[in-house]
DNA sequence: GTGGTCTAGACCACC
DNA sequence: GTGGTCTAGACCACA
């Protein structure tokens, strides 16, 4: 009911991918203590076996860390957050380099097309004064 | 059964943004006949009415037009489709300097970033030398 | 099946209204024979009964006439058919004003109006050199 | 059974035109709610989902507009209603000159037709002094 | 209550 | 066979 998941690909997987997400669009922070799996499990609409899986996968990448009796946590590797920041800046741009050359954009037109969004973003930033995406103050990684 | 619609947004908006899709990264071809209502329901798993909804929508945008008895087709209607790819890219960018955004990176990290995505894929294609439109050698690359 | 009455409305009447359409749009000839009451019936989907009333009333408005064993025929008095031209184009003339009147419109604006139109349709005329409505060379009443 | 709809022609086409009809006369007034999709459905004999198709057409022509739980709405957009009218306007006078034209009278008669017309109108409207938007008064007229 | 969406199934016109 | 239209009836979100 809660977190969408695709069919055909294994829902731990997607917790992860989902996880990895969080973090690094700052939802969790550095050194947050995440919900107990079992509420984390509940809000996903999953068995908590499978949750628990998909955060043990996250625990192997480093990315969270447990403290027995407490709970676990966001990493606060700098380290390993930085690779991890860099590796899905580069998913993402390696998306968006695909879909453009798709729709027949060449090199210099993809960068022509970032430049206007960066413009376009710029300009609408200023209206209103807040600066990325709101709501989190990342610090600048 | 197929197509993987998400919940919370009607079916056939997300046909119509397939469909979009579709168009746009070249899988449909301006000028092509699309398959009949009936077998694009099938294909979506969802009621021919609703298929026929979202196709109607994509006539009134002027993306596919349809001959009475014999089908419809995708619009070789140059402007129109420079204007979709246009605004398609505009979306793509636009999500992009979100993530990248909400990740910590500022404007000159967002460009460096983009600018070594296009390095690395320059030098992918650079192994099977392809560039432009690529719908089938993009599978090989 | 086929002429497509109100209801609400008796058909005889209707019937009427049909035929001094035809008459005075010039479908019908002055002079020309009338099809047998029979086949008009059948081509209306009444009963030739209600047929002959219809034309009953448009013999007792002398707009056509009776020969005993050749059939009906549209009457050729210039003087009824000009009263009847006339009262036609004062009942369209009245219609177009009430409507436009009760868009808004000031007795100026109409006039306006009907001047645009008639610039319209003269640049119409002009396209394809034909004048009035074509396929009857009316002559001109 | 109630809004006698011509066959051939698709019904939602015939909503739409009667609903364009009763904004541009005026008895639809600009910012007036509609009544719910259910009961004009019912008004017109229709099945909800044909109405609630004619009102989308509306909707998409801008002549409408939706709040959410509350119902729809007339325009309040004058640029938009202007421009329905002028195209109404338009529609009723080329109609009428087809007509016009149709019966073999020329470019001055047709003038002279409309002017008489408007003289009649305006003998009887003195009568009752009426003369703008008229809704109410025109029937008493 | 309001509008919005979806489905299942039917019928039509066209060729 | 194709697309187009219509109906009956259901469910949902919102407030």
């Amino acid at each position: 009911m809660a977190w969408e998941f695709k069919n055909g690909i294994p829902i731990y997987t997607q917790i992860v991918d989902e996880m990895v997400m969080r973090i690094v669009s700052g939802k969790y922070k550095p050194g947050e203590r995440l919900p107990s799996v079992r509420d984390l499990a509940l809000e996903a609409g999953v068995n908590p076996n499978t949750m628990q899986r998909g955060l043990g996968e996250l625990e192997r990448r480093k990315l969270i860390y447990t403290e027995r009796t407490s709970g676990k946590f966001i990493t606060e590797d700098e380290e390993v957050l930085k690779e991890l920041n860099n590796k899905m800046a580069e998913k993402y741009v390696s998306r968006l380099i695909e879909e453009l050359s798709s729709m027949g954009l060449d090199r210099d037109q993809i960068i022509q097309a970032v430049m206007a969004g960066l413009e376009e973003e710029s300009a609408r930033s200023g209206e209103s004064e807040s600066s990325g995406r709101g709501e989190k103050e990342r610090k600048e990684a």
